[in-house]
RNA sequence: GGGCCUGUAGCUCAAUUGGUAGAUCAGCGGACUUUUAAUCCGAAGGUCGUUGGUUCGAUUCCCACCAGGCCCA
């Protein structure tokens, strides 16, 4: 930013159509500001002895009336100003919560009462003084001395209603965190579940890796990537849509037990469960199998939610959701042919299971086969009204090229996906290691492309050189920590639990 | 992509069978030494999303567009 010109010409119109200097509730702000640029400035840092979260930790238990003797140093936004003649009560609002700020003439002397007269909500300020209890019992610092740390030239929403628009919450999160505990709530529970996850991890031996955001090819999923351009290598570059072949990468290099949480980037539409870019956390431990996999998952899940909600049996959208270990497995095949008029099978002709699709309210399109049929019964059927979680397992070959095959059946992979109320939570292989079925399953899905399924992945040759080197018996799990926060957040919208929603520019 | 809905003061919301809009909070002036959304008095504050059209007259009706929401695909 151009800080010269902003104090130069700190009256130019703003986009969103406040001219500061010439807006009433702006103007008196931005005079008092330049006052304060012209002359004393503003400290440059500050020390602060609690945070308000410390005083109410400390003296809670104080009786109405008490005056403890005790000087502390506090900061934090003016929240609330209630001025009464000779004194003042404000609300100071830090990261930890809130204080009431007593303000008193005769304690701070005339010119420092005056002063803070100068104030306004929004404000951030210093102060330090005696921590007292008011005769109506509220905490408060009773301040001796002052200082304004920055100024807020913009008025705060309303403060008993807040900012409610949707729109607004999302574009200007900073007021949203400002003004509304909710938003803060959830992004503390968000960091919580991520920190926890790596704790999980850690634990149990997985090292944390990064993997390439930028790619010479979007592999790993079947999804349309963002383009990009390299420059300086004259490149057409993708943005990521999994990290699934990296880190596989890493289990045939040897290390074993990796992990990465980061952004995944899909160029598609957005809706309550979707957004161009979220957070997806994968992982690859060598040796064990989805199996293994669901077993540590179920109970990250249920320890994760307990650390940050309090319980594994949740309130989710007004009903109850319990986490508790373990969750029952369930063959996607057999949960479609309970939920359909008719059995579908393998072993039906691909005529009869097309119409047999048909008759259930899907039209299969011309590449699709037994297995693409089955997946699209099963979420046009099925998902949406599974509530408590379950592992939906077998997954057909043919949509699952990375899944390695069943051990006990052909036609589908020792996969499983977790549902919980009604959306997919986590997604599981026994990883296919097998260098020449991958690369037979990679031209299966160029075929499936050249027949018109544009979401086809396409071969990935340094991954299968990689399986080549040989990759030991691998379990690989997938998880959308963006929903998982949702769904520890009771929030339905995707959008409230990312803290800069992708939006259309205002 | 389709359907429905929304956009009015900084914020939260009203109103209009078509005659240029009101309230709470915030802001401004005043009173007040225990407030908790303080209270009381007073005076202000608006490109009614944008652009066209119909009309004597449009915030209101119509077209298009912009942004957003919900549902469906």
């Amino acid at each position: 930013m151009s800080d010269e010109d902003s104090i130069d010409s700190p009256d130019a119109a703003l986009d969103d159509g406040i001219d500061l200097a010439a807006h009433p509730l702006t103007a008196s702000r931005l005079a008092k500001h330049q006052a304060t640029l012209r002359g004393p400035g503003y400290p440059y840092r500050f020390e602060r002895s609690h945070l308000a979260g410390e005083l109410h930790d400390s003296y809670d238990r104080l009786e109405p009336g008490t005056e403890t003797g005790e000087s502390v140093t506090v900061a934090g936004r003016l929240r609330n100003i209630r001025a009464m003649g000779k004194l003042t009560f404000a609300v100071l609002s830090d990261v930890s919560g809130t204080v009431q700020l007593f303000v008193d003439k005769r304690v701070l002397g005339d010119a420092g009462f005056a002063a803070f007269a100068d104030l306004d909500m929004g404000d951030w300020i210093g102060a330090t003084g005696e921590v007292v209890v008011t005769r109506k019992g509220e905490l408060s610092v009773r301040i001796g001395t002052f200082e304004l740390l920055a100024k807020a030239l913009r008025p705060l929403p309303d403060k008993f209603h807040g900012l409610t628009d949707v729109e607004a919450r999302s574009r200007q999160r900073y007021v949203d965190l400002m003004v509304n505990q909710e938003a803060r709530d959830v992004a503390l529970a968000r960091a919580k579940v991520v920190s926890l996850f790596r704790r999980e991890f850690e634990a149990r031996g997985y090292i944390e890796v990064e993997t390439p955001v930028l790619l010479n090819q979007a592999t790993g999923a079947m999804a349309r990537p963002f383009a990009t351009h390299h420059n300086a290598l004259d490149l057409d570059m993708y943005l990521r849509i999994a990290t699934e072949l990296y880190l596989k990468r890493l289990i045939v290099g040897g290390l074993e037990k990796v992990f990465e949480v980061g952004k995944i980037f899909r160029n598609e539409g957005i809706d309550a469960t979707h957004m161009p870019e979220f957070t997806m956390l994968e992982s690859y431990e060598a040796l064990a199998d989805y199996d293994d996999i669901a077993r540590m998952v179920e109970e990250m899940f249920a320890t994760i939610a307990t650390e940050v909600t309090g319980s594994a049996v949740l309130r989710y959208q007004g009903r109850s959701l319990d986490l508790t270990p373990p969750y029952p497995r369930a063959p996607m095949l057999g949960l479609v042919n309970d939920a359909i008029d008719g059995t579908m099978s393998f072993d039906l002709s691909l005529q009869d299971a097309v119409a047999l699709a048909q008759s259930n309210g899907v039209e299969p399109e011309a590449h699709w086969g037994h297995g693409k049929i089955i997946e699209e019964l099963f979420d046009r059927r099925v998902q949406a009204s599974i509530w408590e979680p379950v592992y939906v397992t077998h997954h057909p070959v043919e949509t699952s090229p990375l899944a390695r095959r069943h051990r006990d059946d052909p036609n589908v992979t020792e996969r499983w996906e977790l549902f919980i109320a009604g959306s997919e939570y986590g997604n599981a292989f026994s990883e296919l290691n097998e260098p020449l079925d991958q690369r037979r399953r990679f031209e299966q899905q160029t075929a499936a492309k050249a027949a018109g399924d544009d979401e086809a992945q396409e071969i990935d040759e340094d991954y299968v050189r990689a399986l080549e080197y040989g990759m030991p018996p691998t379990g690989g799990l997938g998880i959308g920590v963006d929903r998982l926060v949702m769904l520890l957040t009771d929030k339905a919208h995707i959008r409230e639990v990312v803290l800069f929603p992708t939006m259309r520019p205002e």
